[in-house]
DNA sequence: AATTATAATAAGAACGATTCTCAAAGCAAG
DNA sequence: CTTGCTTTGAGAATCGTTCTTATTATAATT
């Protein structure tokens, strides 16, 4: 089970890769399992810390090579750190926990209902100006449990 | 009338800044003149443009002054660009769309039915977890006119 | 007004996160 | 196994932001 997940995700990446002509490299795949296993957005610090990513410049081009692939997300808002989460296609909408104190942000997720309303309230926003929406961003500001 | 608006800003600022112990500089409130000029999210760049602020050290030691006391928010979001908005006190509880092609970023407000929605469901965010809210962030993500 | 103490300014140096460069290593196809 | 092309990794370069410091402005006090 976990197992067929984890095939999914790295067959979905892979296509997604070669769409763009991209290789799924054994570094690549490295990256999409720490942000897989991690279930929250993290620093490229935290990307290195694992040690199965040796080098930095690798870490932000692969990132980088991800988020133009739509495999990857980046995240701001915390402190001055980007921060990397797999796209919500390969994980499911969510929203952000948001620490002012130390900039760690956590996942949660809102009842359909309210997303429904964003959504129907996002097509308004978009009649009455020129701006397409394609998705939102829904972040909570506070203190974590850590620092509250 | 807008002199009276004007007024009344200046004078709330003055105050915050006064509770940490800080003047009002004429540089300062150059700043707050541009920030409530703008009407959205404004870049160092765009505030140097104005030539009102002569240094871009001043400048951003001034905002970094203002967002601790609590006049000037920043606002990431767009691109790798902080920008600077007004503090909500100052304006209106509002939110933004992001450009996702140029980065720029606008205001836009929702239905007080919808912010009730969303600071209940905060508020049990906050009983499930060790997480206190202190506001929230809501940002749709798409094309601006210019992009699209 | 002159004095003094403190705070703010401006120019550029320093910093740090991110991006770029390029030589070496890896991979796919013939 | 070559040949051609892509990726990697180490470090240099870049660029937004912060820090340093000498100078200038401000406020308070004689």
């Amino acid at each position: 089970m976990l197992r067929s997940m984890e095939q999914d995700l790295h067959a979905t990446v892979a296509g997604h890769l070669r769409r763009y002509d991209q290789r799924y490299t054994n570094g690549r795949r490295a990256l999409v399992e720490i942000l897989a296993a991690a279930g929250r957005p993290v620093t490229i610090a935290e990307v290195l810390a694992g040690g199965a990513v040796p080098a930095q410049s690798t870490a932000y081009r692969n990132l980088s090579v991800l988020v133009q692939a739509g495999v990857v997300r980046k995240v701001f808002g915390g402190d001055d750190l980007t921060r990397f989460e797999l796209a919500e296609e390969l994980t499911e909408h969510h929203h952000h926990m948001v620490c002012v104190n130390c900039g760690s942000i956590e996942d949660f997720t809102v009842p359909n209902r309210l997303e429904q309303s964003l959504d129907k309230l996002f097509g308004q926003v978009s009649e009455t100006t020129g701006f397409r929406p394609q998705g939102h961003r829904l972040d909570v500001i506070g203190t974590c449990g850590n620092c509250g």
